[in-house]
This record gives C-alpha cells, structure tokens and sequence, in this order.
DNA sequence: TTCCGTGCAAAAGGTTTGCACGCCT
DNA sequence: AGGCGTGCAAACCTTTTGCACGGAA
C-alpha cells in the first residue's frame, strides 16, 4: 500500500488544502491545471480516491450530482442549499448530543457505524429572499421537523 | 399543478408501498413491468420526482451511486452497510435529541432547514464476519466517533 | 377535442477505465 | 531497469430529455 510521490498528486492536495472549502473533481481540475496544463481529470479522480481511502480527505455526496471534497477535520456536520448550492460547515456544540445518539444506534443491534452524517438541507440566509422565485417544491419539508 | 391519474403511476406507487423497503428506479422499473411490460424507465423516473414533489415518497442518496426512493413516513433514519448495500431503517428513540439539535441548528445563523438527514454508513451484523476479505479501506473511519 | 403522460431512443453528465508512455524509485 | 502513475480518449451508468403518439378528462 505504499504509493510514490508525484507531482500532481501534491498539488491536487496543495489546493485542496490551501482553498479550505469545499470542492468538485472538476473544481480542483481547473484550479491545478492553472500550474500543471496538462492533468487530466482522470488523474484528479484517481488521486482524490487514493486520499480518500488514506484518510487525508473526506468525499461528501448530498445527492446533488456532483462529489464535494474537502480535507479531513475534526467531525462536524454541513448546511446545503438547495437553490445556491452552497455549502457552509455547520458549527454547532451539537458533538457531545450526536455522540449519545450514536452510542445507542451501535448497540441497537450489532451494526457497525463507521461513519456517522448529519447534515441539513435547506436555504441559505443569501436565497431566503429569492426563495419564493426559485421553482419551491409542491410540497415543503418542513414536516419533517415535527419531531 | 393537477395532474391524470394513470395506470403507470399507479402500479408504480403501488408497487412501492407493497414493497414497503427501499428500491431503486431501476429495481421499481423491473418490479412494474411483470405487469406493464412496455412501461419505460423514463417514465418511472418522471412518476418518481412527481411523486417525491408531491411528498408521497422520499428520495434516498447515500453517495452510492443509486438514489433509492421509499413511501414518506414518520422521520426515521439509515443504516447502510457499504459492503452489501443493504439499508436498514435505525428505529430509534432518538427523535427528541435530534430536534434539539435541529433547532439549535436553525437558530444559528438564518438557514432554513427543510431537511435533516442523519444516516449512518458501516457493517451489517451479516457482513461482519466477511469484513476483513472486503477490501477495507485503508483507513477506517472509526476515528471520526471520537465525539 | 384537448393536451398531458407515455414509449422509445438519443443525449447528457459525472465518473471510471484501458492502453501505451514516461517518470519515480 | 522495473513498474507505478499519468494523459488521453473511449466507455460506463444512471438519469434526463426531445419527439410523436395514445389515452385521460
């Protein structure tokens, strides 16, 4: 499982590590291909899952068509807008609650959680405004708070 | 936004809600045509956002390449084992933690939360005992339940 | 009769992969 | 020198869409 050193490789990860956010495949295509004209985006690809698997970044998939990368941190949970895309990490004190709650899923019956996600769509503070204008769903969500 | 009631979309529906599990389009695509075998799978996507608009369904994506689509019910949440891809749904009581947590959420900064997914990615009690033969990752991910 | 929903097939779009070459070790 | 990683392009796979026809209202 050791791997050589190569040139694309860093500067998939330099970017990656240097922009902080959040990225598509094809985000950090452009953005390297600015130093190296030449990476494909297959290589991209191949080098993002290589770093996966190592742990040094996490995939995020919210069922919008596209992969989000971003660099391995301490856990924390995402915001998706559904009319921008945007995505924020969410900072919440909500560590120690989850932490309870994964606990007890664990021992519900013998499944191994390797990974827990928590995250939340909905509008960003930017589209509540242009929200009514943006297509909204027949029917909202927000049903689904009545917890 | 009135819409015709057909064959398609109905056997479609009633399709899922016998089912009663969590089916992919293609799977509901193949299930529906013992019935109507020139139904085609364009259709059962176009029934199966239809119907997700309308908040008869959910549609489900774990990040595994498949979006599952499942009858609407009471906010439950996941257990996916990311060796054989089976989805158990976690019956938990742990509604009332994440509520608080979900309006702390919303409180935050202004987002509008529509939709809190919590969904749990590990090992089925049934792929335990194969775990170590299936290619695991190179890394486990165990570290991020260090809440 | 109207026109929405369907079947069919092609297109789209993100991601993966086969192959030969070149660079890292 | 050996063989892993790359560039390139084609393939893949799920999902979407254009078009003309048929059926629901």
């Amino acid at each position: 499982m050791n791997h050589r050193q190569t040139k694309q490789r860093q500067a998939i990860l330099d970017t990656i590590e240097r922009h902080g956010g959040h990225l598509t495949a094809d985000e950090i295509h452009q953005l390297v291909k600015r130093r190296h004209p030449r990476l494909s985006l297959g290589t991209v690809y191949r080098n993002l899952h290589l770093l996966a698997r190592q742990g040094v970044l996490c995939e995020l998939d919210f069922g919008l068509a596209v992969t989000y990368f971003e660099t391995t941190k301490a856990p924390h949970f995402h915001l998706i807008c559904r009319i921008c895309g945007k995505i924020e990490d969410a900072i919440l004190p909500i560590e120690r609650g989850l932490a309870a709650l994964v606990r007890r899923a664990a021992n519900a019956d013998g499944f191994l959680i390797e990974e827990p996600r928590l995250d939340f769509i909905g509008v960003c503070p930017a589209c509540r405004p242009k929200q009514s204008h943006a297509s909204p769903p027949e029917r909202t969500l927000k049903s689904l708070l009545n917890f």
